[in-house]
DNA sequence: TTTGGAATTAGACTTAGTCTAATTATGGTT
DNA sequence: AACCATAATTAGACTAAGTCTAATTCCAAA
């Protein structure tokens, strides 16, 4: 529904550069390591223009950005709602896909007044390696 | 269980200070605008003061910390378990309180093998006002 | 092939927060 | 009261992350 469609092909060479890092990436990276590894394929990228290609990428729904406690924003490549855990002790972040139930977030719009565009879950605790 | 008491009378004048302005504020407040107003109580207290006084009191338990998408933490005197709305267009942010089942929690535990110690659900949308 | 808008670039700038080293305050002991 | 050890405070330099600006380059359509 009223989803536009995404011509890649149609994308500069500095942002594919930029989507397939963050596509090729087995984990969540930060903008700095989005420059630094788009600078291999790309050496002349810029700074600036990695952090014009991440907003546009993300303004038109080719990846995510994830905003938790503390450390720089970080990209994901994994569009789809999803939730996250934090551990406090490592900093790794990892995927949920948690079902939230409608009614969670029928009380929260009705509590807020607010018309919900997102939502997200952030569990943070000790991962398995942190705790021993 | 097992929380600590805290004495506030045996805080020093500064940190008494920082937890005044947090809590006689109406709403969420950034390190600066503690900085701002506690300066008006103690002229002669500094910006590191500040937040050395926002982290042990948030490691005390006496306040909680808010990281939102984007903008700088966020300081709150509730310090009960609760949930955050924040407007996309003015940045307003909101508490809730839902209740979020444990049904959910422990779904997110056992994905992600993690020990949890805190959880929030925050929900991105427009404000009333912002809606129009 | 010119031209106008969009994208890119380099680098200065800003904001938010941390760190360090020197100073000051506090509580316990004699 | 004087002394000591420890903790807290201070000023200001520093860092990290991200934004902004102005000049340049690219590209598609006339």
């Amino acid at each position: 529904m009223g989803r536009r469609e995404i011509d890649i092909s149609g994308l500069t060479k500095q942002r594919k550069a930029v989507l397939s890092v963050v596509r090729d990436a087995g984990e969540h990276l930060t903008a700095n390591d989005v420059f630094m590894r788009a600078r291999v394929i790309l050496p002349s990228i810029s700074f600036a223009t990695v952090y014009n290609s991440l907003r546009f990428l993300k303004d038109e729904g080719l990846l995510k950005e994830i905003h938790l406690g503390g450390g720089p924003v970080q990209y994901d490549k994994l569009t789809s709602r999803h939730d996250h855990a934090i551990c406090d002790s490592c900093g790794r972040v990892v995927d949920l896909h948690l079902e939230i139930p409608n009614s969670v977030t029928a009380a929260a719009e009705n509590a807020s007044g607010f018309r919900t565009k997102s939502f997200e879950l952030i569990l943070r605790g000790l991962c398995s390696d942190c705790r021993e």
